[in-house]
DNA sequence: GACTTAATTTGATACAGGTCAAAAATTAAT
DNA sequence: ATTAATTTTTGACCTGTATCAAATTAAGTC
């Protein structure tokens, strides 16, 4: 691709993202139910996404962190069927879909690029779920740590000094358990010695243990 | 939109899936690892996906019948991330991605729907992580057991009678639980006749009590 | 049809994680 | 600061599912 059509390229991305909103912790971009609109790209801060049966149950979908991009649920149906809800003040990218699909017009990469984040995200709601549906709590909780390592990492920070955003509950809710057991489980992690544990700030001591409990039980 | 360019857009649909190719039952389109070329529409039989861990564990990640198009999880990396099996001999439609975004150029409804597809199946992806983290085994076996039903009904088929191409250890893979607890709701639902079990053959008696049975766990 | 092999069901037992309750630690509000 | 409210941790107990084992049934194979 000649330097000059990349440049091109990159200023269209530009232009997509260029609405921008704040929101403050505790907010909500858009509810179950709401009229799709637009995407949404994480500049800073920190977004969950949350389904909600019936009966009252929720279930968190996902945890959205700088550079990702979530909202593509909408799509489907022109409604959205989670809510997002920033864990922290944060400022947010506006991603109109129409716009995305003008563009995609005039450049094939930005097309190419979309269809490229619907597929990872795909691709990580299938990781979700053989979390949830083959392994076992220490299990889940170890790869949650090493994935938050490694999207911290990803973005410049430090991979063993981790903040955790949300509280034990929505780890909880995301990975299929009770907060008495993700309680637990940094307890006897911290006992081991694999984390190191004061409130919210997570330290990994030991990451090639944390990857060795994966994959590390009896079934089969 | 005019009649004649929505004839045309149609036109294009189906030249999009021009090729067809025939799968035995336990044949892979690709396996993990492959390099993506394409996606796969199901023209006739029935299709599973899996994702398999390092330690030898798998994971069920869909079932895909007639209409049902699969493959997404390949185009982010470029490479596919689970294997595809046929679980009775089928007939699929390739659809190269590439077609797919030239196609999009002249048509943008081409797009347009290609992102709706992959929206549904992120959506699919949610709904299975709410079954998998917050239901238990009956309501999710009672969960199956409808969805199945309604695709059928939405192919013309009895919603009643429901032949399953998958084996009792497949269902447990896909909705995280083993063999002989699947073997046992089964059962447990003959006897509280909600459905009547004979081998792969279910007839589902009441729907209405299937309904009831979801999300009427006493948690919360 | 007889023989193998695979799939499903059933039973007995064990254990991971849920539930309930309460204490301890944090955070927010006055 | 003090009080109130929320979140996290810990303990005791219980339950849903996994596990292990074996019987039963179905599906291939020769």
């Amino acid at each position: 691709m000649p330097a000059e059509a990349a440049s091109d390229f990159i200023k269209k991305l530009d232009e997509l993202v260029y609405v921008r909103r704040r929101l403050k912790a505790g907010n909500s971009l858009y509810h179950s139910g709401d009229r799709f609109q637009a995407l949404y790209a994480v500049k800073t801060g920190f977004i969950k996404t949350e389904s909600l049966h019936d009966d009252g149950r929720v279930q968190i979908t996902g945890f959205y962190m700088a550079g990702e991009i979530f909202g593509f649920d909408g799509i489907a149906t022109e409604e959205h069927m989670s809510t997002s809800v920033a864990l922290e003040d944060s400022e947010i990218c506006i991603i109109p879909l129409d716009r995305v699909k003008n563009f995609s017009r005039e450049f094939s990469q930005v097309q190419n690029h979309f269809f490229k984040l619907m597929s990872r995200e795909i691709v990580r709601d299938h990781t979700i779920m053989m979390l949830l549906g083959s392994m076992q709590g220490e299990e889940r909780i170890a790869a949650f740590m090493l994935n938050l390592s490694q999207r911290f990492y990803a973005r410049g920070y430090s991979p063993f000094n981790i903040v955790l955003r949300m509280k034990r509950e929505e780890i909880g809710s995301y990975l299929g358990m009770k907060v008495e057991t993700v309680s637990r489980i940094f307890t006897k992690f911290q006992d081991q010695k694999l984390l190191s544990v004061h409130q919210k700030n997570i330290r990994i001591l030991d990451v090639e243990g944390l990857r060795k409990r994966i994959g590390q039980h009896p079934s089969k």
